[in-house]
DNA sequence: CGAGTATCGTTGGCAGTAACAACTAATGTC
DNA sequence: GACATTAGTTGTTACTGCCAACGATACTCG
């Protein structure tokens, strides 16, 4: 165990020296997509999370309410907003659900396919002109360590039991508000 | 020309591929890093941009309005209010520009560094837990992936005159909202 | 069966985010 | 010194996101 430990400790450097350069890597990257993501999508009709909403419905099929606030990582009160700013603009509606009458059935409708595929397509293409200038072995390269990322941050961020998060070892001292 | 335009088209498949790869593991990786976000930093006393703006002074020094928020890539407006708040929780202060009695000088307070700093450890101590399970190989090549995406996505969405953006080419007919 | 409990979604309340437009005050410019 | 420009603030609107409380339905077990 001490050989294990002595060696965990030499790591730990250059660990957290990577750790540091990621991080900065990332905030970068976040600050300049959400920019982008403002800038284009809000173009159209719908905000940003509206379209995630719409994003997921789209590609995923009808889903419950609750299973569409997972998929978002958002609260189950802002979802019924996000669907409820959809459908007030015709993008998507609410079914009563045949097996739960407590439950409803959310879908997207003709208009909100076309929608959401005319913005997606955008997207891609805004991304396509990126990757344009990148080398090409790079670019599969690229997507597999998002890929990765995401799913390594997925199961250690977004805690096991789905929608329960911060965990007791959260912060130190002000954890009260949220987490207490 | 021809030629060109012929190997152009060749390769237009697999970068419409490579692309759309991207956008989608993109996509994930920022909502598992927001939700990262507003899961930790709202565990403490301050909100997600609030935090971007600490980090921002706290790193880059003081600074002006309008440069704060070219860097976070906000409205002057919003990031008015972001700075407001900071100054009233006593994270941040104005302070008048002797240069330019119209502008203000921007910078952390002792407990605005200290925050920022207890913040950034805990987020960076994440990514270490998250890099011990990646090769390390690996580790140093995600982290160049994310910065050289960043800096290409930097470039090219945040139109090269700064703050101005939304271009003529922005979608093709709902752009009247924001950008007319 | 029927009381108690759990779950599904909605609503209310609050603070914050974000944009655009209009505004004040100070600078520049001619 | 008039006129446009710039820095930052404020007004307005819409949306995000959380927690808490609620009504309605579903489950459970005595």
């Amino acid at each position: 165990m001490s050989r294990t430990a002595a060696k965990s400790l030499l790591l730990d450097a250059s660990l957290l020296r990577d750790a540091e350069a990621l991080h900065s890597a990332l905030s970068g990257l976040l600050r300049v997509y959400q920019f982008r993501d403002r800038d284009r999508i809000c173009c159209y009709d719908i905000s940003v999370t509206q379209c995630y909403a719409l994003e997921e419905l789209a590609e995923k099929g009808p889903s419950r309410s609750q299973s569409l606030a997972e998929a978002l990582l958002l609260d189950k009160s802002t979802t019924t907003r996000v669907v409820d700013a959809l459908v007030r603009k015709g993008y998507a509606k609410r079914r009563p659900d045949p097996d739960d009458a407590r439950a409803v059935i959310l879908c997207v409708t003709a208009a909100g396919r076309k929608l959401y595929e005319k913005i997606n397509r955008e997207l891609i293409q805004q991304q396509a002109e990126l990757l344009r200038d990148f080398d090409p072995g790079l670019r599969n390269g690229a997507t597999k360590v998002i890929e990765g990322l995401a799913r390594a941050a997925q199961a250690r961020f977004v805690s096991g039991v789905s929608v329960g998060r911060c965990d007791p070892a959260c912060g130190t001292d002000a954890v009260a508000a949220r987490c207490g």
